[in-house]
DNA sequence: TTGTTTTATATGATATCGCATATTATATTT
DNA sequence: AAATATAATATGCGATATCATATAAAACAA
């Protein structure tokens, strides 16, 4: 009877959910592609966190805590005790806002923007490599795609 | 001079390495777009690793602990963890490998089962209205880059 | 003004995560 | 076989992340 071949091949991925999913590809895509450079980052004792804090303010110098922490993609609390960390090693300042004073805008010191710069070049460094060994002919497509998923999924809350 | 200039569009986004960096692209995608899902799953009263876990042992029931913290994009020792408190949930149950005792393999109970079916149900019925909404007509492409991409990650170390 | 609501950040308690290493089992070498 | 090396999982601890809420400022209403 049927019953009797399913007991067949259960090495074999039959159903194999995850390996179409969409979001399952897009985080392992990134996990994978991420680790390798964290690691280069660990390398210089910068956290992960703190990396994302680094580049997001280097692009974008002064942001409020909130913004911020939307564009390093963690919490609002997660990201106040990393700002703390950060100040204590001297790579940012804290600055209230002048015309909102619950607001906290936080700045790159001179030895942040330099780390910041030095990380930059490197993730650039790494991001050639990457493609490269990839073979990424459709890399121009590939993040534009990208960046309207991001676009519309941050519009649409 | 030109250092006058400089204090010009400092609102503007001037440099914007990260908009284009695909490392963050795709980091920021996942974030967002799974972020979607992981409310949905909390409704349901999993948690991320444990949904992971779950969608992973539904695909290829018995995997052996390291082999599975692999795909469920989790450490090790995070994941013997997780397994203990799925274990006293009732959703999985750890059996040791005949042949290699070293080896724990992990199977899915029968909740633990029912609970991965429909929460992989779930996972199906939003990718499509994120497909739908994102208006994805190229996602057949874009899904093969993504697995090519984690396909060439993982053979490469 | 005073009271109420909303917004921005900080804080504290708790759970999670990750590193280093312990434990146990197998493989290899002598 | 005994000793050593390697492999798979578990454990302890410190760091990190998250939730709920506190604090403080601004906006709004009465």
């Amino acid at each position: 009877m049927d019953a009797d071949l399913k007991e067949i091949d259960t090495h074999e991925k039959e159903s194999g959910f995850v390996d179409g999913y969409l979001l399952y590809l897009l985080a392992s895509a990134s996990h994978l592609a991420s680790g390798q450079f964290h690691e280069e980052i660990r390398g210089a004792g910068v956290r992960v966190p703190e990396w994302r804090v680094l580049a997001c303010l280097r692009d974008n110098d002064g942001q409020m805590v909130t913004q911020l922490a939307r564009f390093a993609l963690m919490e609002q609390s997660h990201l106040t005790k990393t700002i703390d960390q950060m100040t204590e090693r001297g790579l940012v300042t804290r600055r209230s806002d002048e015309a909102d004073r619950r607001r906290v805008r936080i700045f790159l010191s001179g030895k942040g923007r330099e780390l910041a710069g030095k990380l930059v070049k490197q993730a650039s460094a790494h991001e050639e490599r990457l493609i490269r060994q990839l073979g990424m002919s459709d890399i121009v497509q590939v993040k534009s795609f990208l960046s309207r998923m991001i676009e519309t999924l941050e519009n649409n809350e």
